[in-house]
Formats: structure tokens, C-alpha cells, sequence
DNA sequence: CCTTGGTTGGAGAACGTTCTACGACGAGGA
DNA sequence: TCCTCGTCGTAGAACGTTCTCCAACCAAGG
């Protein structure tokens, strides 16, 4: 056995000395190129082996790839993210790329600091999960390496994109709340980074869909919009506002299941049962609205096949497809416990 | 206004060119090296702004720093892990370090590969939460680069560690149960990687902290451990386990926030209410905890603070420090509406 | 025997940094 | 005047890869 670690590294010519070759050839082995017999794989590669050799991934990156990605994204408890990085890490198995993970928080100083950081560390793609930093930012990125999108409908030729039809979404939930005799349906919404040059962000999209979907149901005079942040308290402080009104919704559409949970909190302290009295819906179906005591009634996103489309067409970029490309993903509508007949 | 990306990069030769210099004259600049005087500084200040220079961090690599923390976990849903990720970035903040994560999910193998990866993506140092692959190889890394080990009680003098001082967690939750009036009082835990090499896993050390408490109380023979996962459906199986039982418990200790969720749906489908019939306590304090319609008692293990000092202590061993160190934090019990008085 | 062309292997120049040497200069002491 | 000693600045060799040439060899065709 060889030592654990500790030493110094095994590099490429470590390798090559030890098979008999030039550099030249075990770098050609490494990358499969052109120009080796078998024989010589053959021994190339049982020196890597018995030298348990490593390719040093910053000496690549100099030259080549880096044979990594980046994810950027703004926070981890939105558990929406994990499906789409499941998805990611998915359809990266067996390749021989690496993902990694750059959580920038909200601002957008932070996640454009983020973002330069990782073009700086040479990855080869990047996938940008509903970034909050300047649009011109993103698309200077793109023109740098590899990029893709995530959520926001605004598209571009310098990057692929990957959305959700949100405001199909938003219209699932007002049809869903409609069938079940609502009326008075209120939607919380969050501001995105303004004046950061997206015009297309989930929420307006989805916001547009619900006004939209209210029209179309005749019920455009009801409509109520409360625009705070999506988190727990956000959600609360959209739902005192909202069921604190007369008259008051009957039911209220949180536009993401983090905020529906500060509704839940506003709903209790005001004495309101759900779905007795308030019918309360969600949005991103993530793992907690599924959870038993909360059995929020959601949509889902379908994140693992977003991220899967992301990572997939990032390799297609990364191989050289030229032209960019936009997919759109489905939402479906999960009923569960927190809707209900609308109180007479 | 120069392109905003697209063309080459710009280097370190040509900020020398702009500014006069030669390249060994901005690298000073740039480490803040000695043997610069205040004139040059300033002249190579003003070219690093006026050309938009970002030092080319692959590059960085293969001589010095990359400035880069690499953070591996094994997945992303326990929102633990976002406490301490959010204590690490705070602690990073205004430092010229990067934090990227790793997610690798629960197989020794992927964590392996993963925890490889980010050596030879050649980061200046590692942060690792509860990890699952061979502790040999975890000491390996640790040789190679400063490591800080999150989580497990097994120490060693080639990394830092920073732990949850679990086993008085656990005398916490008995106590609180004690407290109430409940003798039957089981607990889920969940078998860590065996054969890992690692004696010392929170779950591991918090069953004997449960153990030993429940004996301090007299009430060994009451003990109960279902064993499974942490997860949802790890709870589920572990809470229909239990609670099917002759003599059913009167309180259930969750190891962790995710399982006491599947309790809850155990309980449910099994007609007993929360915390009437059972009492259900949790562990991690995760924000699903806090939720309002979940408000399930549980340990606070103050994850930032924990995430914090793993990165101070990192930081500190990047500059040099030899000696390894342990710090071990203080968990705090907090009471919701999920444990209540046991039912005569 | 000379060409031609395909296959196999290697030399060596990048890539963008860091950092060790070393040289030039000026001031101060003998 | 000559030495010594800081201070400031530069040359240039790493670091571990990739990849473009180029050379050597062999076989086949003329």
C-alpha cells in the first residue's frame, strides 16, 4: 500500500517515468486522444493504477477543463433547489464531471461576486438557478463559458434556459380554488431584484397567470395581490395582511410553500382553521409541504427534471452546440389537505 | 465601458504592460508581498481597475492559494445543514475565501470521489459534515490539506473538529419527557456507515446519551430504539415500529427533525394524536421545526455557530497553526406544542 | 528503390500565476 | 573613496497539464 496522502502529489510525469513514455502519451491516455496503440494504454494504465495517479484539476484548468460545474443559487432552505440539484448530480453520473455548489444569499453584490469567482475558477458550465444579479452580468458571463438559466422566462442567445410554466401553474391553483366555489382568492408574491434588467422572474410571470386566470374566471374585481418576501415571515406578514382584510379571501395562494407557512402562522394567530375557513395552496411542492402535519395542497415543479434538462443541455453546450436553446417544464397541480370547499 | 465579457481573459501580464511594470512587480501588488513602494502600489492599483483584472484562480492554484473552501455534505434536504453553512459563509465574509459546496449524497464511494475532487481541485482547505466514507481517507485528505471534520466525536490530531455535544442533547429530551410524566419513552436513531472506521457518529453518541439518561432516571428498562435512516420515510417505519408496541410508548425522541416527521404520519395513520396520545420530540431545531403547523419540540445544536467555528478554525490552520483542535458546542432544548403531559 | 501515406510516439511551447534569486541604486559609516 | 546595508524592482524558473508539430517507422504501390 501506498501512503494514504500526506506526500507529494503524483503527477503526469510521475506516470510516464514510470511506464517508460513521454508525458506527451499518458496526457493523450488521460484524454483519450488519438495516436496510442493498445499496448501502450494498456500500460499507461496500469501505472496510473499502481501509482493511484490523479489528474490535478487546476493544472488542467490552465489548458483545458476543469471538468466542473457550478450551480449558483441564492439560499439553501428553499427546498426546490435540492430536487433540481438531484437532478443535476443525476445527469452528471458517470460522467466525469463535478458539481459544485455556490449559495450567494439575496444580494446581488454577493451572488455576482459568486458568479466571476466561479468563471475565475475556470469551470467549464455554469447553471444559474433564478440569479438576482444584473441581467448584462449573466449574459457577459455566458459569452465567457457556458451558462444556463434556471426559472427566469427571459431568454437570450448567449445562454440556454430552462423555465416553468408559471403562470400555467398560477392558473392550475385559481382553477383548482374556482371548482371548489372560492371566490375572494388572494395571492402572495415576492419583489424580485429590481432594476436588475429580468423582466421575465417567476413570480412575475406567475403573478400575471393568477391575474390573468381571475380574469378569465370573471373574477378580476376580486383579485388581491400582497407583495412581500419569499420566506416564513414574509408569508406572515402577507397573511396578516391579506385575511386581516374585509372583506376578507377565502382562500389565499402563497407563491412558494416557504410563504405559505407564514400563512399558516397568520391564519392560527387571527383564530382562522385551514381549510375550514381559509383554503391555503402553495407553490414548488417541496418536501415539506408533503411533510403530515402540514399536507399543503401544491404545485409541483417537477425540479429533478428541470435540473436534469439544465445539466443535460449544459454538456450539449460545453460539446459545442452552437445555438441556445429554451425548454419549458409543466407544472401539475398536488391537492392535498389545506383546500377545501369554500366556507358559505 | 470595456466588453463585458466575451474576449480574453485579462492577466497579470497585461495590468504589468498597462502599468509599466514588470508581472513579478503586480503579483507583490497583489499578495501585498514585500518590496513595493507606495507610488508603484498605487500605479498598479489604478491598472488592475482600469483593465477589470480578476486574478485567474486555476492559475493561483498551481503555485499558491485558490482561495477556495470546499464544504462537503450529504445532501441538502436537513435544513441543519443550512445553519451551518450560513455560520461559515458569515465567518468567510470580508476574507478573500470562496465557499463551494459539495453535495454527495449517502454513499461512502461518492463522498469519497467528491472529497478527492476538491483535493485536486487543489482547495485550501475542507470542511466536512458528518462524512461517511472511510475515516482513513478522510485523515488522508486531512494530510493534504487543512480539514475541519463537523459532527463526529471521533477526534485525531491531523484535523480539526467541531461537535455537537450530543449525548447531553439526549439527556435533554429525556429529561423535558421525565419531567412530564413519561416512562416509556423510545427513540429512533440511525446506523451510520458502518465499517467506516468512525466510533464516534452523533447518532451513535446520542442513543448512549439516551441510554445513559434513561438509566440515570431509573428507566432502563423502558428503553426502546428503532433503528432506521433519517429521513421521512426512516421515521415513518421507525414510529410504526414503536408506536405498534405492547406497551405502546407515551413519547417518542425523534434523532433527528426529518424522522420526527415521519412519526407524525405514523401516529396518524395509527389514530393518535399529537401530543395527546404521544408525545413527539425532535433533534437539530431545523426551520421545519419552527413551522406553524408543525411546532415540534426539539435540541438546538446552534448550527451557525458551529458552521462559524469550523471556518475560523479552518482559517487559522490555513495560516499555519499545527496543533489540532477540538470545540465542542452546547445544544439547547427547545419547547413546542408536540410534548405535553403523558397520558395517565 | 523511391514515394506516399498512415500510424505511433515524443519535444516542447504554451497557460497565468508565485516566488527565489539577484541586480541597481542611494545613503551612511569608515 | 570604498564597503555595507537597506530598499525597490526584475528575470526567470517553476507548477502540472494540453496540444501542436514533427520525426520515426512500416507497409503498400509504382
Amino acid at each position: 500500500m501506498h501512503p494514504v496522502g500526506g506526500g507529494r502529489r503524483v503527477t503526469i510525469t510521475d506516470v510516464a517515468r514510470h511506464a517508460g513514455v513521454s508525458t506527451s502519451a499518458v496526457s493523450k491516455v488521460l484524454r483519450n486522444a488519438y495516436g496510442v496503440s493498445d499496448a501502450m494504454r494498456e500500460r499507461v494504465r496500469e501505472s496510473m493504477d499502481a501509482l493511484d495517479y490523479r489528474p490535478h484539476a487546476a493544472a488542467r484548468g490552465m489548458r483545458g477543463r476543469t471538468y466542473t460545474i457550478g450551480v449558483l443559487l441564492d439560499n439553501l432552505r428553499n427546498a426546490f433547489f435540492a430536487d433540481i440539484l438531484d437532478g443535476v448530480t443525476e445527469r452528471l453520473r458517470g460522467t466525469d464531471y463535478q458539481m459544485l455548489l455556490g449559495a450567494a444569499g439575496f444580494g446581488a453584490e454577493d451572488q455576482r461576486r459568486l458568479a466571476r469567482a466561479m468563471v475565475d475558477r475556470q469551470m467549464d458550465g455554469l447553471i444559474l438557478i433564478g440569479p438576482g444579479f444584473d441581467r448584462h452580468e449573466v449574459v457577459g458571463a455566458a459569452a465567457t463559458v457556458p451558462t444556463v438559466v434556471i426559472g427566469h422566462h427571459d431568454t437570450s442567445d448567449a445562454h440556454d434556459s430552462v423555465v416553468d410554466a408559471d403562470a400555467e401553474g398560477a392558473a392550475l391553483v385559481v382553477g383548482h380554488l374556482v371548482g371548489l366555489g372560492h371566490r375572494r382568492i388572494a395571492l402572495t408574491s415576492a419583489h424580485g431584484n429590481e432594476g436588475s434588467g429580468w423582466t421575465g422572474t417567476p413570480e412575475r410571470v406567475q403573478r400575471r397567470g393568477y391575474l390573468e386566470a381571475m380574469t378569465g374566471h370573471g373574477l378580476a374585481p376580486y383579485a388581491r395581490v400582497a407583495t412581500t418576501a419569499y420566506s416564513e415571515e414574509g408569508g406572515y406578514r402577507a397573511g396578516m395582511e391579506l385575511l386581516a382584510a374585509t372583506p376578507r379571501p377565502t382562500a389565499v395562494f402563497a407563491g412558494a410553500d416557504v410563504a405559505a407557512m407564514g400563512v399558516f402562522r397568520a391564519a392560527r394567530e387571527l383564530g382562522l382553521r385551514i381549510p375550514e375557513d381559509v383554503s391555503l395552496a402553495g407553490y414548488n411542492n417541496t418536501a415539506v409541504a408533503a411533510m403530515s402535519p402540514v399536507q399543503l395542497t401544491s404545485v409541483d415543479q417537477a425540479g429533478g427534471l428541470m435540473g436534469a434538462t439544465a445539466a443535460r443541455l449544459l454538456l450539449e453546450r460545453i460539446e459545442g452546440r452552437g445555438r441556445a436553446v429554451t425548454v419549458s417544464v409543466s407544472p401539475s397541480l398536488v391537492v392535498r389537505r389545506t383546500t377545501g370547499p369554500a366556507p358559505r
